[in-house]
DNA sequence: ATATGTCATGTTATAAAGTAACGAGACCGG
DNA sequence: CCGGTCTCGTTACTTTATAACATGACATAT
């Protein structure tokens, strides 16, 4: 658990211009909401809400499935993560200042999941709407492969807990 | 539940094509599999694995979770129905002869989902995925939204269970 | 016909994911 | 001080899904 100082800045930054983003909107970063989503941006993957339980629970004694739920609710409002529906988990977005769909390639070895900027579906599926009339609300996209460094190996998953 | 003779006709035919194509792949769509398909295929809509354990209660009383869990996974596999992540749901595929990703409108109000033919992503997520050396297994896609009949509803979600 | 294997299903129990409802404390403005 | 709002704690519960084991049907081999 020896993380180096930079890398300790720099997510304290990260935070810190999330506190900031909310407090824009007239929201609070409170210290719980901050916690989880520091255990979120830590994971670097996918979390389930009680993966995000334990990890807290080690912190501050039994935590009940509400204060978690909540507050990951709350930062899916904010845009700060994404629900994974392929693993009913959450992901911390990788470029949060503004709300988006999630665009995400989702390795099932490593569980490593990568958030990709440009909108892969877009323009054909705009019109497909057009033609159903049918007035989007929101899209998920998830993509379920092997990354890079997981498309050679054969062995089973191993998704380090 | 005075369903028309057209429609029941063009029911068996289809459960018959289901069973031909699995004949043809070596496996066996028994009366269980069968049954659990016509029922998510009548329901023109996602079904939860528990909607479909009801259905099945009322005619051969109780029925277990795995029962119907069985079925759904089987059919998931020969590609008669989809998984609709959205509602953790199941709907039936329009187009079953072959396998693929399914690409889905989901009205948030009335509950249909919307199987759209044309691949709405593709080229531009082959492309991404080159650049991530990513090896794709599958993809979900699905929209959520208002369809046409429900945009210009203001009522709330009613979904007739 | 008896044994062996495979497949589909039944059955029990439990795990995993998510939510409803109520209450207590902090904090702010009147 | 009081009333509202926001955050979080707590209890209990619902919904979704799976593990593990038992049974029955059928096919094939001895
Ligand atoms: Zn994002
Ligand atoms: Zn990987
Ligand atoms: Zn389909
Ligand atoms: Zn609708």
């Amino acid at each position: 658990m020896t993380q180096s100082l930079e890398r300790t800045r720099a997510l304290d930054r990260r935070l810190d211009q999330a506190a900031e983003l909310c407090r824009a909107r007239g929201q609070s970063l409170t210290p719980l909401r901050r916690r989880v989503l520091e255990i979120v941006v830590e994971a670097g993957r996918p979390l389930g809400a009680y993966d995000v339980i334990d990890i807290l629970a080690q912190e501050r004694g039994r935590v009940a499935p509400p204060t978690v739920y909540r507050s990951l609710d709350f930062l899916l409002e904010q845009g700060l993560v994404h629900k994974v529906l392929s693993v009913n988990g959450f992901v911390a977005c990788s470029q949060a200042t503004r709300p988006h769909a999630a665009e995400l390639f989702i390795c099932q070895r490593c569980g490593t999941a990568v958030e990709v900027a440009r909108r892969v579906a877009d323009e054909r599926l705009e019109e497909t709407a057009a033609e159903l009339d049918f007035a989007i609300d929101s899209v998920v996209l998830e993509v379920r492969g092997r990354c890079a460094d997981c498309r050679i190996e054969t062995s089973p998953p191993h998704v380090t807990a």
